[in-house]
DNA sequence: TTGTAAGCGTTATCAC
DNA sequence: GTGATAACGCTTACAA
């Protein structure tokens, strides 16, 4: 059985097939004032021939395609898949498409996915990167996600510095008095870096003995594992407090300590950061500072299609809060 | 200091500044033959001023946006973050934009999504639904994963058969006489679905005991939990062998048997599906059969750009292997 | 080798 | 309320 029906219809054919003008058509189709009896025509029409407006000739148009870039690392962490998940249910739900960008923490790639942007005249990026010196031209409108990039692009972010005080002030509610804080950084500096110095203002305001433990992430991992290591005598840790700034370091440290029969929470307390849920279980992998990942989705895609002027180089941090996940006395 | 550069040049300013043609301008840009003298004042100008192509216009004219439409459920679940990871990836080394669309497991925006790729010219879908009777227009191309959608549709999956047949193999040869075969599937027909034929037809060959336990995604669990329990006598486990039809699914049991003190791989050994990495711990949660994410993107993506007609309505089976993950005696 | 001009499928400005 | 028509930025015959 051949076909009759044109594949691909165009706003000419709708016009022809109803009978009517092409611009006729066109007002239809968007909305505009137009008599009774032509609209139906037309959509009687636009029905037979199954006929769909073509995005690509409606930005060329307009100059508005509707689409942003999602400029990400990796799919591979936790953390990353989810905001991405967010990011895109956000952007759909507005009319959008999400164009989706992975670098692999690769300088160059981050610094493509923005020269795409604007050949695709896209309407905008949101990026969570990871170089140091990104050329950003102006003319195309970004938010970022943990990292500042510009003087004049809003930022959006969990509240490290709270979250890192929140994590201090629960291990020494919890009774710890030694604590330990550790962390991997990337050389650049990023909003997480804050985690550090919330952290570090509480133990000095109440007086609270703590060490700080710091991994750059291009470095290998032995050396924090030797200090813990080096730390542990005759079965006692002589932290009882640790702090991480992920969950994925928070892991490893409870992978290593269990395995060396330190137990946790009795001995040494933890918490970790981002709120990382375990599919396999459907539940936090240890006590943590929670992201509010689909608030942080909704707010840069807010800041992004809704330019403010007050919001132009902000860090906008979203509240964080702390839940229990077995690594605490709770 | 007032920037002198138009933001958005087009072909039309760079002819201008070169002193060329439209037509020359676009040759230099497309790699045509032109003279040389002309492509080095094309080259500058297109420098001088910034420019670059609006995809846009080209693809209107070209008919060929190199976009593709990535179709998925969610992102929260690993396997589905992982394999986007990779298809996008594969899809950005060929030059190809991927369109991410988050469906939630709802059938009307599953629909919804293929009506957008149509709108949108995409050059084609790569999905993964769930909704039994979706309609898919001719004159899109499309590849599903681990789903036969329509007879002429390429579906590229792991070989789900023989990974059953492994399973059952690698728990028979440790010695396992009493197996469990569980399983969570959605009442739609799809491919993993064949992880329990292939199970069956190794016990049966040898004569293995074994159960199957069944349960529809969208009832709820404790049935399963409950048929557990119910199989514990004197800290004892009736089977000595367990096969699950996903990694989430073991995890759970996992946890559910240590929770009442039966060993595991000691008195119970257990293999999953999937092959999820654990970021915390950087290893497989469970012993497993290993799907290749990386390969059946690849796969996904070729079979799309590069259409075979031998490849219509074809399954492709990609090869599994089973990979110890601390559930089995190895 | 280079330039002219038509056309891709829309939207928008005008007349009517 | 409706219909020509120009324009968006590019590709591509075809002509020079």
């Amino acid at each position: 059985m051949k076909r009759e029906t044109n594949l691909n219809p165009t706003m000419k054919d709708v016009a022809q097939e109803s009978g009517l003008s092409l611009a006729t058509v066109s007002k239809v189709i968007n909305g505009l004032p137009v008599g009774k009896a032509s609209r139906q025509k037309v959509e009687a029409a636009i029905k037979k021939l199954g006929y769909q407006v073509n995005n690509y000739a409606r930005a060329l148009k307009s100059n508005k395609t509707y689409s942003v870039a999602l400029v990400l690392p990796s799919l591979k962490h936790p953390f990353f898949a989810y905001l991405t998940d967010e990011l895109t249910k956000s952007l759909m739900s507005r009319g959008y498409r999400a164009i989706l960008m992975i670098t692999n923490y690769d300088p160059d790639a981050e610094q493509k996915s923005f020269a795409m942007v604007r050949s695709n005249k896209m309407d905008g990026v949101i990026a969570l990167t990871y170089s140091p010196d990104l050329e950003v031209g102006d003319s195309i409108s970004i938010v970022t996600i943990d990292r500042h990039l510009d003087e004049d692009i809003p930022c959006v972010s969990s509240d490290n510095f709270r979250g890192g005080e929140l994590a201090a002030k629960k291990l020494i509610d919890l009774g710890c008095r030694k604590l330990l804080f550790m962390r991997i950084t990337s050389r650049i500096q990023g909003e997480p870096n804050k985690r550090c110095a919330g952290f570090e203002s509480v133990c000095q305001s109440r007086n609270i003995d703590y060490e700080t433990l710091l991994l750059m992430d291009d470095e290998p991992e032995e050396p924090i594992f030797q200090f813990l290591e080096n730390h542990i005598h005759d079965g006692e840790f002589e932290y009882d407090g640790i702090f991480c700034n992920s969950d994925i370091l928070a892991g490893q440290v409870i992978r290593f300590l269990s395995e060396r029969n330190i137990s946790i929470p009795d001995q040494v307390q933890l918490i970790g950061y981002d709120g990382i849920i375990d599919r396999l279980t459907d539940s936090y992998v240890c006590s943590t500072i929670e992201q509010p990942i689909a608030q942080m989705a909704e707010t840069a895609v807010n800041i992004l299609l809704n330019p403010d002027e007050n919001n132009a180089g902000a860090n906008i941090c979203l509240p964080v809060r702390y839940v229990s996940g077995g690594t605490t006395k709770e």
